[in-house]
DNA sequence: TGACAATGAATGAACGTTCATTCATTTTCT
DNA sequence: AGAAAATGAATGAACGTTCATTCATTGTCA
């Protein structure tokens, strides 16, 4: 009885949230109208309104709940009991996504959209701080970070450079299947990985 | 007398394309105007379309003069003395740019535009596509280049990705100027490369 | 319990604005 | 004068936003 209150009122933000990305993945920020939203969302243009000022509000929620997606994933990575497994976890949450590959053409819109909206561009330069802190931090901790001649803040920031990079390049589609490309990704961080994190000890293996 | 025509009407398509290029860069492809960009120009309205189809024929002009620009670049790189020069001026080309930063946000619109316009898609992939070709040959000519256990594609990969990556990042502005934050994108791509091109012997200098 | 009142989520037509595009007109060159 | 270049007011479609209205649900009283 009250599971449509639970389904639908109480989630109606969200509902209206996750219509909004992937209208914005289609058809970017600036190109997707307000009636596009609504339709995906199954809901009327004026309903949108009674939960989001305007559509800068709606977009700024989407970023916000981007930051939050993103310290989820860096908490995760944390738990992982192997420098490599938590930056494979970082990585696959963060590039490898299946088909309709929504997040990285939104992320590479919220990007340009940082580059003129100063409030956009603070909350995503927060997440970049923080992640690359996080990931920093995680370096540190392990055994390979002491190995190189590199410092794990330089390490990070070349892991993100490539991370990026990759979800960049992504948006092109080069690939046939996500699921393909994805591959192809993870081998060339894969080997940043390996050149970065391999020993002289492990290097006389080879 | 004929000195009016060279300035204007032979450049009247480069003038507005450079016009177009500010006004895209400060508010994106969809949102400046073409009253934005005759005004930019100096220009009227209507002379835009004398010269040009429609909007979407400005921003397909736009990518293809970068192609060409890329295509320039790669060829100024090709002549450089040693693999390292040649990198160094591919970044500088490609990230290294004074003030108002025009390039790095177009760029990343281009890719947030490529995402949804297959026609910008096939431009961008091109680009990309010969310019990996370009730098793989350059590095496999290289005495580096057979100095690793990666292939030469897979460093002109990881070299493309961090090149990307730092484009991405430069335009959320993080450091103070922007020839601040260009030097220390310099310092990650070195990282890149010395992790990349040293050889054992080098090493054991160190 | 049954009738009535109050609520507020949801609707979608309407409004004012902006934008890409057109074209009749004027200006500039030869 | 005649051709080409350039103008900018006019047009109509599309957009973000508003708001009068509907209606299922909840609360109140007899």
């Amino acid at each position: 009885m009250s599971q449509t209150q639970t389904d639908t009122v109480l989630d109606r933000p969200t509902q209206i949230l996750d219509a909004a990305v992937a209208c914005f993945a289609k058809r970017g920020f600036h190109q997707a109208s307000m009636h596009d939203i609504s339709a995906e969302a199954g809901v009327s243009v004026g309903l949108i309104y009674r939960y989001f000022q305007n559509k800068e509000a709606v977009i700024a929620a989407m970023a916000d709940r981007h930051k939050r997606q993103i310290h989820e994933i860096l908490e995760r990575a944390r738990q992982a009991r192997s420098l490599r497994e938590s930056l494979d976890t970082l990585f696959t949450a963060h590039c490898g996504e299946t088909e309709p590959q929504v997040t990285a053409a939104f992320v590479v819109d919220l990007f340009a959209e940082a580059s003129r909206n100063p409030h956009v561009a603070e909350l995503v330069r927060d997440v970049c701080q923080t992640s690359m802190d996080g990931v920093t931090d995680l370096i540190a901790r392990s055994p390979e970070g002491k190995a190189s001649d590199l410092t794990p803040r330089e390490m990070a920031e070349l892991i993100f450079a490539v991370n990026d990079g990759m979800l960049l390049r992504g948006v092109l589609r080069i690939g046939r299947t996500a699921a393909e490309s994805r591959e192809h990704q993870l081998e060339v961080v894969r080997n940043l990985w390996r050149i970065m994190f391999t020993t002289e000890s492990e290097r006389a293996y080879a």
